[in-house]
DNA sequence: CGGATAAATGACTCAGCAGTCAAGAATGGC
DNA sequence: GCCATTCTTGACTGCTGAGTCATTTATCCG
């Protein structure tokens, strides 16, 4: 053997590619600005990557997969700490929103079609994911007793993941980091009532007082 | 003069070039499949649209222009009768959602991308158009003392426009007909939990009992 | 009918760019 | 130092498809 292979190369070509899809969306991207970028010649993207699609996709899917990872499921039915529970679910949005925001290129790029109809279907199935979990966690939360049992779970799962859509869209497009934290607390008010009983409000509003309390000592 | 032009040859052009459009997105039509589709020649595009982008320009125009026109505003404050702006509400809303539903191949392709970054912008400026009007009712409802008065009107009025816009894109990829009535009431439902004061909630509830008794008469 | 005028056609031009590959550069082993 | 080997380069090929325009076709009018 001989001349080995720049280790750098992969990484630097990702790197680049991940920028110049982000500025121009999958079509528009040229090779050859993402090798420019790269300080590499435009056969060195073919040493990596079979095509340009296979350079997105690999980016694409990793991060796909990754968001996928933050799905979070309800506990079995029985007696909880809804506090616990709540200050976990607070958190886990937090992470999830933190890891959108340091990808908000490639995410905002993804959300706003830019990866052509032949990778949509990978937001699609990721946002269905979510809707799904929502669905399991509005069951769940209507046979604890916590929720209104006249809900049409479908619909509003869907109505849950598209008001968490639409702040994501807004978040990513932001230039200095939101307040997520603020944001995700009026959220889960927001959802706190919009699909608990009465008692399960007043109880959530003494939990967020809790919560905020502990925070601030 | 002599040889007049064929009236319908734009209108076919139109019709032809919006299937492509949405079967492909603006990027990957091909010219020549719109007017092979409308059973002319090539060069018959470009004696109606100077390029494909402008065919598409107006296509898309005409179809934003008229959903801008679905905006509601909020009466001033004062007085109402609670039972007839929940009626008109609900059917302004219906109207709306008929109107995607009759148009779901282009605001499918428009909501999922298709058009390119370049015409993006008129997704954005549409969405915020019915943010904003949801924002104006939010602070209505608050000033009524109808509404919950500790709400981040901006930030729910960001949640509610994603509710109503993943139901849109749910809608609008549907074989069928949805039961547009239903679920929009339902989503009615939903903002006045979300929303409302517990006051506002039963008599909301009343209301659309009312409703649905002199619906079934 | 036949000349004038304007519409319609589609073969052609040309630019852009993905992907290739022969030539050249770098490295390791001896 | 020199050869074998593998990596790297960028000029080149080929294709796709937008947009053009000389030619053909249709209509009007005297």
């Amino acid at each position: 053997m001989a001349r080995p292979q720049d280790p750098r190369a992969k990484i630097e070509l990702l790197k680049a590619a991940e920028a110049v899809f982000v500025e121009h969306g999958l079509e528009r991207a040229r090779v050859e600005e993402i090798t420019t970028r790269a300080g590499r010649s435009k056969g060195s993207f073919y040493l990596h990557f079979s095509s340009k699609e296979e350079a997105f996709r690999q980016i694409v899917e990793t991060l796909v997969a990754r968001l996928g990872s933050f799905v979070d499921e309800p506990p079995p039915p029985g007696p909880v700490d809804l506090e616990v529970l709540l200050r976990r679910q607070l958190e886990r949005s937090i992470e999830t929103f933190e890891f959108l925001w340091m990808n908000r290129g490639v995410v905002g790029l993804l959300m706003s079609g830019g990866g052509s109809a032949e990778f949509g279907y990978l937001i699609v199935e990721l946002e269905q994911q979510y809707r799904q979990m929502i669905e399991r966690w509005l069951r769940w939360g209507m046979a604890q007793g916590i929720y209104r049992n006249d809900m049409d779970a479908d619909l509003i799962s869907l109505a849950l993941a598209g008001a968490y859509d639409s702040l994501a869209r807004r978040v990513v497009k932001e230039t200095k980091r939101p307040d997520l934290r603020g944001m995700l607390l009026e959220m889960e008010r927001f959802v706190a009532h919009a699909v608990g009983t009465p008692e399960y409000i007043a109880q959530f509003d003494s939990m967020v007082n809790n919560l905020e309390r502990k925070r601030n000592s």
